[in-house]
DNA sequence: ATGTAC
């Protein structure tokens, strides 16, 4: 973060992570510096918090202001579970890994439409809706591992899928527009914080359609219907009572169940928030396993080799992982995320969240490339 | 993170 002016003196910083979830100093540092900032009041440190751009990721920050910084350049990236009416155990894993990848490929449906029917404005980046992107996005297709609480409903005989996407050039062009402004704190109540809050909410809309048309591709590839189980946005700020609440990689934890997925080789969890959680957690808790070890690092972690990147195609459950990116293969391999049975038992441990199910990845869809359409492009 | 800077 830098330097940053301590005006007021510091905000109280909560942390709801033990040492088993490998907080790096750089993240206690970026959190401190948060704290620092004038009109900051509090701020809260889950399990998977990591070092970010432009301040620390895994964290709820409550101010004074809204902070365009502390949602980040993905304004409304976040989850959901949609249940599939597909028997898990009529899954064949190289079927259903061929099957997905046309999702990686743009939407050729009719965006127009999905945006009217959707009630959005139209937007320049409309292009890119029903599509996954790149960096630590996904769409998975999970079967069941362990069901902890059978009254949410989840079903071991059904497959899932979980979509991890946000709002594409949409959140990307809002903060690229405060950059230009200075990225400065802004009063909600000015034109400014208005026109801010207004592109933001847009944004979150977006993603959450974004987030729905994937599924319903996902499952249209697999020749069934998607229901949805929950969604919810882990960048984002809201205006309460206390302040203006921005969650930077933290899901709520007032608005129902929430997923919490673990790196691609790793069980994901679905967790019920506790209505008794200590307010300090700011309605938040973690967002999914955080990252480990940075993007760049990874190469030399996990290596460069044919046998090395065939080993990254495939997850420790026998499943299997498309990717085309050989770059994003390798900084996007499990090695980089924390555990998030850590992360889980740490939820678990603070109060504030238990875990209702876990699911277990059998295809993750990354980036495809499109052969064809990269040829007709040469023509 | 990005219809991805040069």
């Amino acid at each position: 973060m830098g330097k940053l002016p301590i005006v007021d003196g510091r905000a109280p910083i909560h942390a709801f992570y033990s040492s088993r979830s490998w907080i790096e100093g750089a993240a206690v540092r970026q959190l401190e510096s948060v704290a620092a900032i004038s009109g900051v009041r509090a701020v809260a440190g889950m399990p998977d918090l990591h070092p970010g751009k432009f301040g620390p990721v895994g964290c709820a920050i409550l101010a004074d202001r809204i902070h365009p910084a502390f949602v980040g350049s993905d304004a409304g990236c976040g989850m959901a579970l949609f249940a599939l009416d597909l028997p898990a155990r009529k899954l064949r894993v190289e079927k259903a890994a061929e099957r997905l990848r046309k999702i990686g490929r743009p939407y050729d449906g009719d965006i127009a439409g999905e945006i009217e029917a959707a009630e959005l404005p139209p937007s320049d980046f409309d292009g890119a809706l029903g599509t996954i992107g790149g960096g630590n996005h996904f769409c998975e297709l999970q079967i069941v591992e362990e069901v902890f609480d059978a009254s949410f409903g989840i079903d071991r005989q059904r497959a899932y899928i979980l979509a991890h996407s946000g709002s594409r050039g949409l959140g990307h062009a809002l903060l690229e527009q405060q950059m230009s402004e200075g990225l400065g704190p802004i009063d909600p109540a000015s034109d400014k914080g208005r026109a801010y809050l207004h592109a933001h909410d847009h944004a979150l809309r977006w993603a959450s359609v974004n987030r729905r048309l994937i599924a319903r591709r996902a499952a249209q590839a697999l020749r069934c219907d998607a229901e949805l189980v929950c969604q919810c946005s882990h960048n984002c700020v809201e205006h309460r009572a206390d302040g203006l609440l921005h969650r930077k990689g933290a899901a709520p934890s007032d608005r129902g169940i929430v997923v919490v997925p673990g790196s691609r080789g790793a069980l994901s969890y679905l967790v019920e928030p506790l209505a008794g959680a200590p307010p300090e957690a700011l309605a938040s808790i973690a967002h999914g396993a955080g990252r480990k070890y940075d993007r760049t690092s990874m190469m030399g972690r996990v290596g460069a080799t044919k046998s090395d990147r065939e080993r990254l195609t495939r997850n420790p459950f026998g499943g299997q992982v498309i990717c085309d990116d050989r770059a994003l293969l390798v900084e996007e391999a499990p090695e980089a995320y924390k555990s998030i049975a850590g992360v889980i038992a740490d939820l678990a441990s603070f109060g504030l969240a238990r875990a209702v199910a876990s699911f277990r990845p059998v295809v993750t869809v990354k980036k495809v490339v499109d052969l064809t359409a990269q040829k007709e492009d040469r023509r």
